[in-house]
DNA sequence: GCCAGATAAATCCATATGGATCAATCTTTC
DNA sequence: GAAAGATTGATCCATATGGATTTATCTGGC
C-alpha cells in the first residue's frame, strides 16, 4: 500500500479529526521552526513571545502564557533571549516587584514586523487550497475550539488546567 | 486589557488563521504531551509512531515519517524505545538489506488499543463545541490545508519538502 | 506589625531533540 | 564486475526543553 493510501487511510480512522490537525501542525512546524531558527538563531517560542510584546506593551510575562500556552520557564527563557538580543527592555512593575512590564525596542519592532511579514505570506500560501469563504469558516470554527473548556484541561486523560491530575 | 480581550485582539490580527491553529495546538499538545508522558512513560510521537505499524503491519520507518512528518531520527528513536518495550518487533526486508519491516506485538496492541481509546474521548471532548455538521465540515476544511502543496514546503521561507533551502 | 501562604519570574538539571555524520546496503553507469 | 552515488536507518553531540525548585515580593488573617 503506498503511502498516499496510509494517509487516506489514517483521515477516514476514528481518531480523524486529530490527526488531521497533528499532520498539519507537523508539516507546518518542520517549514516554520526550521525557517525561524536559521533566520533568526531564535526558538520559534521567541519570536510569538515578542509578537505579544509588541502588539501589548507593558504585558507582563505571566498573560504571555496565557496568549501562547506554553511553560511559564519557556516564556522566562524567551524573555531572556530577547532582552540579551537587545529586542525588548523590560522594567519591574510600581505596582508589584516580582513583575516585569515587557516593551520592544525598536530594533525589535523592526525585527518583529520583517517576521511578521513573511509569517503572512506563509499563512497565504497554507491556507490557498480554501477558497476566502471557507478559510472564514475554518476559522470561525477553529475558534470555537480554541474558546472551548476543554482545551487546556481534560475529563478524558485527568488533568485540570494548571497541568496537575484533576484527581489531586 | 485583560488576557481574554489580548486572546481577541489577536484573534482579530491579520495572523489571525495561524495563530488559532497555534493555540489549539500549543493547547491540546500541553494535555496530551504530560498525559501520555506520564501514563506511558513516552513521547508523544512514539504512540504516533505506534498507531502506524498497528494500522500498517510490515510498515518502514521512511513511510511513518510521511505520515507523521518529523525529523528520520525521531523516528528511529521511536522505533528503538518500543522494541526495547516489547511494543513492536523489526524483520529486516527480504527485499532490501537496509530496510526493517515493523509488526505490532500483542502487547503492542493493546497498549495502543488503551492509548486509542482514551484518544478519542480526548478527541470528542475536544470537538465538543462543534455540532456534528460543523466538526465534517472543520475535518473538510483541514483535509484540503493537509493535502495542499504548500504543507511540507514553502516559497514565503524558501523551503524546499526536504526542508533544504530550494535555493541551494 | 508579623507571619504563613501565595505569586511572579529565574534557575537548575535530567532528559529530549534534531542537524550532521556514519555504516550498511542498493542501484546505476561504465 | 567495479565503483560512484543514492538510500535507509543508527548514532553522535551540542543545544533545547520542561518539571521542580529557588528567590524575591505580595496579600490576607490575626
Amino acid at each position: 500500500m503506498h503511502v498516499e493510501r496510509k494517509l487516506e487511510t489514517i483521515f477516514a480512522s476514528d481518531l480523524r479529526y486529530l490527526m488531521v490537525v497533528s499532520f498539519i501542525v507537523l508539516g507546518n512546524n518542520a517549514v516554520t521552526n526550521r525557517f525561524i531558527e536559521q533566520t533568526y538563531r531564535m526558538p520559534v517560542h521567541a519570536w510569538s513571545t515578542l509578537f505579544a510584546i509588541v502588539m501589548f506593551p507593558g504585558i507582563r510575562a505571566k498573560e504571555i502564557r496565557h496568549l501562547f500556552p506554553r511553560p511559564q520557564n519557556t516564556i522566562s527563557r524567551a524573555v531572556s533571549l530577547l532582552d540579551a538580543r537587545g529586542l525588548i527592555r523590560q522594567e519591574t512593575s510600581d505596582a508589584d516587584g516580582r513583575e516585569k512590564r515587557l516593551h520592544a525596542t525598536p530594533r525589535g519592532e523592526t525585527v518583529l514586523a520583517e517576521i511578521r511579514g513573511i509569517s503572512r505570506a506563509r499563512q497565504t500560501e497554507l491556507f490557498e487550497p480554501l477558497t476566502d469563504e471557507e478559510r472564514e469558516t475554518f476559522f470561525r470554527l477553529a475558534r470555537k475550539i480554541a474558546e472551548g473548556p476543554r482545551l487546556l484541561e481534560s475529563v478524558a486523560m485527568g488533568l485540570d488546567a494548571t497541568g496537575r491530575s484533576a484527581a489531586e
